[in-house]
DNA sequence: AATAAATAATAGTATTACTATCATTTAGGA
DNA sequence: TCCTAAATGATAGTAATACTATTATTTATT
């Protein structure tokens, strides 16, 4: 069974709907693939062009501004997360094994296994997470982008997993700052790892093993009953 | 008593030292300010001369680029704050009270009360941690940044809060991996209270009050030992 | 007072981040 | 199948960015 995955994306997010053609599905495939590879200040509408042998012009017309190309990617992939968190927890009763299943669909790099249509690839979007995901908010736009509900897949993850911190301790104080934490730290840590590895205990090129570890380590010490 | 406390930085940072001239502090503390007015993305040298009554050319024979400067005030930032960790810790040894004394100077805004001299001012520069800070690390070059020691002093900031973990549970097994949560999130969930609440359990403009809390009892339940 | 160093003034280049116009191709409906 | 509208391509243009280079002028040092 091949099931394609159709995420609704805010209409805000860009000028004309890249789904709808197939130069709008080469501009979003191959953006992130060019962003992943040149980081994404160096990153520029015309290069892409090249890659992907049209114009300028053209990519203007379906994405109002290289900003707003991330944030589109960004939106999918978290909508994407959320949706596997959902199918994957759905039948789950334990709000234990509920949040260590979270935690690892965060951590875990989907590498080849993962999903990659003809449009987005889940590996390509995991590594954007992890070098430009906090490029969407840190800008002077935040607010307005915010109420352009802008952010709302990313706050809607978040909220799912306070849901079921709640459900695991009711008591518990701050179980949203909790999830953003975890949401924050799942690609933090692994960025770190990779890159600073003097900010983490694993070393280089390790497995997630440690981060998971160290990740429900801190959220289920954290969100005891006391 | 007023002391002039003087951060010896890394001479990778810049061309020429801008502490040794009138011109160089200049860039240095309205190049600071300007930053946090426009957002780095549209901050330019060229506004910066503007702002100052200088050229372009001239800033440029102090910082290769507009990132230089960036990490250099982000280094300026964090040497200051291990200078203040020491000061106020150093004559604790309960490693309890020295971790919320760390947690307390990495949360609360200095506000007018912070160093604000003839040259950086704590209150500019802890604003500029909060919109800014990660982008000192998030390029293709961390790794090349890196070797250069370009990070050095966030990671001894790090380092110093991990051994003072261990000093609290020498059995703990991710003092670094907790020691950068605990940075990363001091200012992430203050960003995120002021500007995506919904990501915290905070409301907007409030004190910082919870967010210690939320950072002490995240800390203190994880490395308690089991 | 001489001289070295720093700064200002000016100019110039390739690239970025767009906008505009018009011609051509493609896709869908009568 | 032809017609029309929509999408794309080709081309051009602009202001700003991110620099580098050159020369003149000011400032500090011996």
């Amino acid at each position: 069974m091949e099931l394609d995955i159709r995420i609704k994306m805010n209409e805000k997010l860009f000028l004309r709907n890249p789904e709808e053609s197939v130069l709008g599905k080469k501009i979003v495939k191959n953006g992130l693939i060019l962003i992943n590879k040149l980081g994404f200040e160096e990153f520029t509408f015309k290069k892409l062009s090249i890659e992907i042998s049209t114009t300028e012009a053209s990519i203007y017309r379906y994405f109002e501004n290289k900003h707003r190309l991330l944030v589109y990617l960004i939106n999918w992939y978290w909508s994407y997360i959320e949706y596997k968190v959902v199918f994957y927890t759905n039948n789950m009763s334990n709000p234990e094994i509920k949040l260590k299943t979270i935690i690892k669909l965060l951590v875990e790099d989907p590498g080849d296994k993962g999903l990659n249509s003809d449009f987005i690839s889940e590996q390509e979007a995991y590594q954007l997470i992890m070098w430009e995901g906090s490029k969407s908010y840190l800008t002077r736009n935040v607010s307005k982008d915010n109420k352009d509900r802008l952010f709302k897949p990313y706050k809607d993850l978040c909220e799912r997993i306070s849901c079921t911190i709640k459900e695991y301790n009711p008591k518990y104080k701050f179980p949203h700052s909790m999830a953003s934490t975890i949401l924050e730290m799942a690609h933090s840590q692994k960025f770190f790892m990779q890159n600073l590895p003097a900010l983490t205990d694993f070393s280089k090129e390790q497995d997630d093993k440690k981060i998971i570890l160290f990740l429900e380590s801190m959220l289920f010490y954290s969100i005891q009953t006391k």
